[in-house]
DNA sequence: AGCACGCCGACT
DNA sequence: GTCGGCGTGCTC
């Protein structure tokens, strides 16, 4: 009789599962991880499913190796790879690669090695093993690095009684990832409004089955307090909890805030994790031993045994969009996820996506309002300074009416924040003699002066050079002259203009690493600083409760540059920067510097109304068939050389299926056409929105010409950079 | 993703 | 002559 045959997918870039025969004596199913034998190495794949019987291949079946003791990948998350993979057009190898991230080989845990007293006493007695003994009395065990530390000598010491036979070492069970959360371990204190909502949540959840809330509600009023009854019903119910942050920066935070409500750290997921401790996790969260997973956009793919409720916070934030390799939107995701699984989700946000607030008002998603501030505060109030007629003078950036609201604000005690989205000291350096302008050997941008690290950096391709001494064209010397704002030029102005206050900037460039980071918020935070001048980065969940004046230098910054979402991008980054202003100490104020005050941007955030700025974006993005009333791809095409990239553009789009309901867009160069030395031209693809674009795509690239050579094609769907 | 195969430059 | 650079293509 003919053996079994299995396909198994494995996590490399093939879209096909292989099929391998079942050796006698060995069982496995669909979902089991098994190794197998692939070319010359051995890969862990994954059974898909039963062998499909391919002509000329039955000679070449190999067996698969072994089976492991690890439980199998549910139906569920099968079911979801496949699909991200029908529609993100990746590899479904690639994107169960995302699934099997889990570090060093999987396997039963290694214990910790502890160490205890022995049964003899020590040959030799000195000081340090004196002390050793001493903390050992109690008879407890210890790990190595603990009784070293203990007793204030290095671990040779413990090693040296160990040889001895004065202590003896015991395998220890693993340390805990996480304990158990008691979900009644801090009932919060809830306004009636909260209160409703809470109460609605915990019935999403007791209800069960599939379903999408959006949380929506201002800076301060309480969504993290409300989604986490959600989430202590679900604890109740003992299932597992997925909370998907934008960036793990966030998360120190709000993991302190969790341990205060639960009782208990919740386990962490994220790239920087150690290998071990992500091994350790990838399994625990597939044993059920972690009932929550705070976690950045690849939590979505871990191997759940038993998810009961997804949270999205902050479900607007752009940080959810995987650009680099696989293209995809772990909201967007989240919800298929949800929706497969047959769970709740919620979305959380003060200023939802345009997306999300278009599927809440179709009824699609359930809305819960929340619409004060906890405790009474109100909102900060905003104005304009309008810089065509109050600008600051020439080569300086913060004009008078901003800078005397600032010294208001310190005179008073208080801090003012000057925001700016851009890193650096100048995003131009110009030759004043020549115009020669300083730009990157590899790519189509400027160098970007960073000044506090003596440096010229290209943000595209991370390519940096010292200050040259002369102009690479004239060759005048002393002749540069820098243009434009970034944060380290404010910094400057600052110093002018506030002669003896403590000054602190903050940019990712400059946070190299995250305990500095989070001692500088900290700083901040206790007053230890007058004025912060900060990128995005001061933007996000940070609480300082000094704050009361937040300055926006450059309110227009983002929006003209031709991405169909730069109004939605642009709002949503103001109204969080100005909502840091008057959490805590009072009446909070911002000021926005723009050239164009009537903008329904500023008009909006001024006025406060947020439904306007809302309606009449929907409004614009329907009449334009954009997202989410219509589907966008964009392909982008780059080569070694410009000529290569876009020949193979254009035989790409000359091989378009014709279709009445698509718009094959271009090639046209890409905003920043040359990046690391390759050539990029772009396509963009619209449809309806209830046109199956994954589908349309693939059938074009795959009648269509291959991408040979050094050409690459970079398949976006729901692009939401425009680069 | 690995890893082998293959086709051109500088070494004992 | 061959060692080895990494560009190209395959893995049941």
């Amino acid at each position: 009789m003919a053996k079994r045959v299995v396909d198994v997918l494995v996590p490399v870039a093939v879209d096909q599962a292989y099929s391998y025969r079942m050796p006698d004596g060995l069982e496995a199913s669909p979902g089991d991880l098994v190794t197998v034998p692939l070319g010359t190495r051995k890969a862990t794949g994954v059974v898909w499913g039963e062998g499909s019987a391919r002509p000329g291949l039955d000679n070449r079946l190999k067996d698969i190796a072994a089976k492991l003791d690890i439980p199998p990948l549910k139906d569920e998350l099968r079911k979801f790879i496949d699909w991200v993979s029908g529609y993100t057009l990746n590899p479904r190898g690639t994107v169960l690669r995302m699934a099997m991230r889990m570090g060093e080989k999987l396997g039963p845990e290694r214990g910790r090695v502890g160490v205890r007293l022995g049964s003899t006493p020590p040959k030799r007695v000195t000081a340090a093993r004196t002390r050793v003994l001493a903390i050992f009395a109690d008879g407890l065990t210890r790990t190595k690095s603990e009784a070293a530390s203990e007793a204030g000598v290095s671990t040779g010491v413990i090693d040296g009684l160990i040889d001895d036979g004065a202590l003896e070492t015991v395998v220890l069970p693993p340390e805990p990832l996480a304990g158990i959360p008691d979900p009644d371990y801090l009932a919060p204190d809830f306004t009636p409004d909260q209160r409703a909502a809470a109460d609605a949540m915990r019935e999403t959840v007791a209800k069960g089955g599939y379903s999408a809330t959006l949380i929506d509600g201002v800076t301060g009023s309480g969504k993290t307090e409300v989604y986490f009854e959600a989430v202590a019903e679900n604890i109740r119910r003992k299932r597992q909890t997925l909370i998907l942050m934008p960036e793990i920066a966030l998360t120190a935070q709000f993991l302190s805030r969790f341990a205060e409500r639960f009782g208990v750290q919740a386990a962490e997921w994220h790239s920087q994790l150690s290998p071990r401790r992500r091994a350790r996790t990838w399994s625990a969260v597939a044993e059920n031993e972690v009932p929550v997973i705070v976690g950045a956009r690849s939590a979505l793919f871990l191997p759940y045994a038993d998810l009961g409720l997804i949270v999205i916070d902050e479900e607007h934030d752009p940080a959810y969009k995987q650009e680099e390799g696989a293209h995809y939107h772990a909201r967007d995701m989240a919800v298929v996820r949800a929706s497969i699984a047959q769970i709740p989700i919620i979305l959380s946000s003060a200023t939802p996506s345009v997306e999300s607030e278009v599927n809440a008002r179709r009824g699609r998603y359930k809305r819960l309002h929340l619409p004060e501030r906890f405790g009474g505060q109100s909102l900060p109030s905003i104005e304009a300074i309008d810089l065509t007629k109050e600008g600051p003078p020439r080569g300086r950036f913060i004009s008078p009416r901003l800078a005397e609201a600032v010294k208001i604000a310190l005179e008073r005690g208080e801090q003012a924040l000057l925001f700016l989205n851009r890193r650096g000291f100048a995003p131009l350096t110009l030759c004043r003699a020549c115009g020669f302008r300083l730009h990157c050997p590899d790519c189509d941008a400027w160098l970007v002066d960073h000044r506090f690290k003596k440096k010229l950096v290209c943000h595209h391709c991370g390519f940096s050079t010292p200050y040259p001494k002369e102009c690479p064209q004239c060759h005048a010397t002393e002749s540069f002259m820098p243009v434009g704002p970034g944060v380290e030029r404010l910094q400057q102005e600052a110093a002018v203009l506030f002669p003896g206050k403590r000054i602190m900037v903050l940019s990712s460039d400059l946070a190299d690493t995250v305990e500095k980071l989070r001692k500088e918020l900290d700083d901040i935070a206790q007053g230890r600083v007058d004025i912060v001048i900060g990128t995005q980065l001061v933007a996000k969940g940070h609480h300082f409760p000094k704050l009361n004046l937040v300055g926006v230098v450059d309110a227009d910054l983002g929006l003209g540059n031709g991405d169909p979402r730069a109004a939605e991008r642009t709002f949503q980054l103001l109204h969080q920067v100005v909502g840091r202003a008057g959490r805590e100490a009072g009446r909070g104020h911002g000021f926005l510097q723009t050239h164009q005050p009537e903008h329904p941007v500023m008009r909006a955030l001024i006025v406060g109304d947020r439904e306007a700025f809302y309606s009449s974006e929907i409004v614009l993005r329907e009449a334009a068939s954009y997202p989410p009333f219509g589907r966008l791809a964009s392909l982008v095409i780059s080569a070694a050389n410009r000529h290569a990239a876009e020949g193979y553009a254009r035989q790409l789009a000359s091989a378009a299926p014709r279709h009445d309901d698509v718009r094959v867009l271009g090639p046209a160069e890409a905003p920043v056409a040359v990046v690391r030395g390759r050539h990029r031209f772009r396509l963009l693809v619209k449809s309806p929105r209830a046109f199956d674009l994954s589908g349309y795509l693939r059938q074009w690239l795959s009648g269509g010409p291959k991408a040979r050579g050094s050409i690459k094609l970079d398949v976006d769907i729901d692009p939401q950079s425009f680069f």
